[in-house]
DNA sequence: TTGAAAGCGATACCAT
DNA sequence: ATGGTATCGCTTTCAA
């Protein structure tokens, strides 16, 4: 830039203000510092202008999901970074894996980076490094999780009325001995689906109810376990679409998949094309990336009330599976 | 870090080396920095810091998908994250959409924020803005493509042949009317693949060529046509994931699954739970991430040599679809 | 081993 | 409207 000053013949602060766009500026001058930086070939350095900015601002919010891969949080991800891109924001991202560790590491490299604002699926289990960015004054999101900290804007599922309401159609179907499959009861997410499978059926077996499942393969080992008890299901809940999966493809590999009911949490792909059609618990994860944009720009933009906590709705979606009455009897 | 100095009795560059863990510091001084640091509730600022280290290094790559929320970008994404985490190097990314306009605006944004190095899912259409990027020294990697670019390192999947081996399964079945669905032939990939089905297939009538698909509605509806033609194929090979499903909704619906003949670039999951199994060529983008990320990181440790252009094998995987034989006569 | 001071590239204040 | 200059937070000579 100062190269680009001299070359023109014009101070530094008026090729700032040029490259910023800054109002003030005779059109002769700007056009000359315009050809200058063309010809030097000038790149803006955005790191060093946020360094002597007033507000500091980096335009850039950080992102901790779960894991980046995986469908739900890639359409979560993907609506924060085109919320955040209207905004000429950019997003930095990166998987914690559930592990607290990861994610207290994620969250300290991304405040070092001076992000703006934070965003986090959090584990739960490492809420000291969520309290001590925002010591910083670094704005945080919780998504789809529920922390124990004070005031924190949070946007989640309303998972356990969704898991509830699919689990009242099983029972209403006359099913009485139902299996759930779910995730390690780590997170926030897996207890509250539970919960409501529990508000409907509270007095399900110890055998039938299966968690720590953490791919489609143990879901696949739990079921056919539970397939070969003395009393099997007639009905399944899944809490979780790779466990849905796995719990499918034990049915289908035992040939029960139009005798025993299944309903999953989270909707798939191909999840119509099956015969019988998966039944689901639908959400909308880019509703939750964009509310969670949505309640961190407003604190970007000085918003500095209470802490507001949104809760985004589930929906069932009748595919068949979920529609197999329990046997008479 | 001027407060830490102050609280600590000692000089800004002992802070400075205590931060760092660089050598030749007295236990005793980096013991009371520590101390202070923690007093004071000290972040450290990463971008301050590369604005004056010497190699102005900010440990940052930025990386252009095509869309980070579908499979194979998310997948290609995290491969790629997990090799520069090793490092301890942060990934920047962004979508283009397949369009160049985005591509360029990323990339300059990307490399204002002094982004290290730079892989990028190119279109093929913004080569200047990837020109002007190695300009300021930014290495770059591009990935699953090939651009009209001398020397520049790539990633590729073995598209052409992939699919040329896939066409010659269903030729060797007999088949000899079989129609391809693919994208719009804007992307070097989607050229590659078709390009490999008419090695096998050069005299398909263009009715049975329907390209410019770019979802799996558009897919399907495409299906339904070559299906209503007075001689449907008797055999599909799909050019990417989203329209083999299109492909196979339309065959199901027409209840044809089990007499014409499937086969689709790209797997993914549940593809062996449908009846009868969809027969894919499979890819490994998670593969791709790595080579991508490991060609990237000789250029940042210094390597100066020629470009390196790497292809990445693709499998077949019989699942029935594919090996649906040709009707007699 | 330690500290003072220069300076990375840019913005913002204060004169002009 | 324009330019000089202090400064953002940090790393890196260079002397002590």
């Amino acid at each position: 830039m100062r190269d680009i000053a001299e070359h023109a013949g014009v101070g530094l602060a008026t090729v700032s203000r040029v490259v910023n766009g800054a109002p003030g500026v005779s059109p002769k001058l700007a056009q000359k510092v315009r050809e200058a930086a063309r010809e030097l070939g000038y790149r803006h350095d955005a790191t060093a202008s946020s360094l002597r900015r007033a507000d500091r601002r980096t335009n850039t919010v950080a992102l901790v999901l779960e894991d980046l891969a995986n469908p739900f949080s890639s359409v979560l991800h993907r609506a924060i970074i085109d919320a955040a891109a209207k905004r000429g924001i950019l997003v930095l991202s990166g998987s914690s894996d559930e592990d607290p560790a990861r994610e207290r590491e994620l969250v300290k490299t991304f405040t070092a980076r001076q992000a703006d604002g934070l965003i986090v699926v959090a584990t739960g289990r490492a809420d000291d490094a969520l309290l001590a960015a925002r010591g910083f004054g670094t704005p945080l999101v919780v998504v789809d999780r529920i922390v124990k900290l004070d005031s924190v804007d949070t946007v989640v599922v309303d998972d356990r009325h969704g898991t509830a309401a699919a689990a009242a159609r099983l029972h209403a179907a006359g099913h009485r001995r139902v299996a759930y499959f779910g995730d390690p009861a780590t997170s926030w997410t897996a207890r509250e689906r539970l919960s409501g499978f529990l508000d409907v059926f509270p007095e399900t077996a110890t055998t039938l109810i299966r968690c720590g499942l953490n791919s489609a393969e143990a879901a696949e080992l739990a079921t056919r376990d539970a397939l070969a008890l003395p009393e099997p299901p007639t009905a399944c809940v899944s809490g979780r679409q790779p466990i849905t999966i796995g719990v499918r493809r034990a049915l289908q590999d035992a040939g029960l998949e139009n005798r025993i009911a299944l309903v999953g949490f989270g909707d798939f792909p191909l999840a119509d094309l099956l015969t019988p059609g998966v039944s689901v618990i639908a959400q909308d994860p880019a509703l939750l990336g964009r509310e969670a944009a949505r309640l961190l720009f407003t604190r970007l933009d000085g918003y500095e009330g209470p802490a507001r906590q949104s809760v985004v709705p589930t929906w069932y979606v009748a595919r068949g599976s979920g529609e197999i009455a329990a046997p008479a009897g």
